[in-house]
DNA sequence: TTACATACGTAGATCATCGACATATGGTGG
DNA sequence: CCACCATATGTCGATGATCTACGTATGTAA
């Protein structure tokens, strides 16, 4: 029962911080900012849009037809900002506890 | 391939800080620190220090017996805590992410 | 015309974690 | 005296997020 949000569904959140973005999107948005080390797979990516939703933690907003595909587009909603910045202190308070100590850079 | 380190790893590693710990004492260290949020469950440590040894994450470094039964004390090695303080910096940097906008509390 | 970026999606496998169980001792409360 | 809890180690089956690999389709650059 110590089960969180795991480091692909954070960024996923994290990347929908600034604005809505469809599936795709946030693929790139999600290695852009955090320099290129987590690249989404898009199995866990579609698995989790539809697990999120579910959710509540985000919603689609806009759809487009492109190239008679849907192209769905989802933003964060208050819940799903909840969690997000909830996540981020236990993240952050955890850090803290390991660098307090040496503040030596791995 | 983005796959980390998950909680109740990172708090098995953190208990290990002070001083080398057996593994039911790691469970009420790990409990400690973490203001009793989390609780590892016996399945989850005693997985964990067989695995976290055979990365060389953690080491035995004693080993008592008590009422016919071995009592082991593992210890960080060096490669756990330098995975340990890259593990701190990464969650660190992720939840700066999140809370250098709204600083407001969940 | 081959290959890559864009874009959506599915399916099977992996693996850390979880809940429940098993076993044993020592202490405390009713 | 007996139930229960803390201490302590451990196993087993289930769960569930993630991963790898595949499938489909278009546009574009070499």
């Amino acid at each position: 029962m110590t089960q969180r949000m795991r480091e692909p569904t954070y960024f996923l959140l994290t990347a929908l911080l600034d604005e809505p973005l469809h599936g795709y999107a946030i693929i790139g948005r999600a290695a852009e900012l955090s320099g290129g080390r987590v690249r989404l797979a898009t199995g866990t990516l579609y698995a989790a849009l539809d697990r999120l939703t579910a959710e509540g933690f985000i919603e689609v907003v806009r759809t487009e037809i492109v190239n008679g595909r849907a192209r769905r587009y989802y933003a964060l909603t208050r819940d799903g900002g909840t969690a997000l910045r909830a996540e981020a202190q236990i993240m952050a308070g955890a850090a803290r506890l390991v660098l307090r100590f040496a503040g030596g850079v791995a």
